[in-house]
DNA sequence: TAGCGAATGATAATCATTATCACTATCATC
DNA sequence: GATGATAGTGATAATGATTATCATTCGCTA
């Protein structure tokens, strides 16, 4: 049972306003911003609980987490290795590769992470 | 200039003769098991060092890095959130897929990280 | 043999995240 | 309205993987 406090409500509603894949320092400094006073672990506790009801999506990065809206259809994601930038994609031919290759093996799927990392074509643009 | 020292050899043979996937503590278990010696920030250090000369390969899961043989032709991973178990796979037709993919948005891809999360076919049947 | 760059090893530091713990808010029941 | 049960909060300590520091040592090459 869990709670849809003020403080979760405050941190649902700064991911559900933007397109941006934020981690919870970055969510932190947002709320600061905003005026509203959050411990930095409530809002690790925030971001967690959102995430297990669904109400936001998880990523995890090489190093840290990342969360994001959850009301966008299923995509991966592209990552620029120069900016960080993070581009989405959708391509249901590979997700139906994946469940034949777990299929194959007597793998039950529960679910799955592609990163595809690159150059966006901005940096791509910039190199020497 | 890289050197391929004794230490860096002792771990590169631990790798080399398994089919594991090791992350840094095991591998210094295992040197010790053997009774060698080397400092863990070395083992660190070496396991970095090998893998930037394209002697061994390393997959970055949730929390940590792991390493292995880099004589096998490239391949994603399936890995069991029950056991732990990494399983292997294959699909050069995801790749062409991804290829597609990047190349739609003008993305130069560098590399890229495939993870299949589910329960193993042991795991599977010992489920309630 | 002296000098130099790279490596080593012990240990401190970092960084994201989680655990602790005392305190508080919410809500149902008496 | 008081009382408990339960979950949440916030400050802070702890964790765990990894990296940085630094004095020392190794392996070469001039
Ligand atoms: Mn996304
Ligand atoms: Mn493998
Ligand atoms: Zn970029
Ligand atoms: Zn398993």
């Amino acid at each position: 049972m869990q709670k849809l406090t003020a403080q979760r409500q405050a941190i649902l509603d700064i991911i559900n306003r933007s397109d941006k894949h934020w981690d919870a320092d970055e969510v932190a400094f947002k709320l600061k911003e905003k005026g509203i006073s959050i411990g930095i672990a409530t809002v690790y506790r925030g971001l967690a609980a959102l995430a297990e009801q669904g109400l936001i999506e998880s990523i995890q990065l090489a190093d840290k987490k990342r969360y994001e809206r959850a009301d966008k259809s299923h995509h991966d994601h592209l990552i620029c290795t120069e900016c960080g930038a993070i581009e989405e994609f959708c391509k249901p031919e590979i997700e139906t590769l994946q469940d034949k290759v777990a299929a194959e093996r007597g793998f039950k799927i529960q679910g799955h992470q592609l990163l595809l990392f690159g150059l966006c074509i901005g940096c791509k643009a910039g190199e020497s």
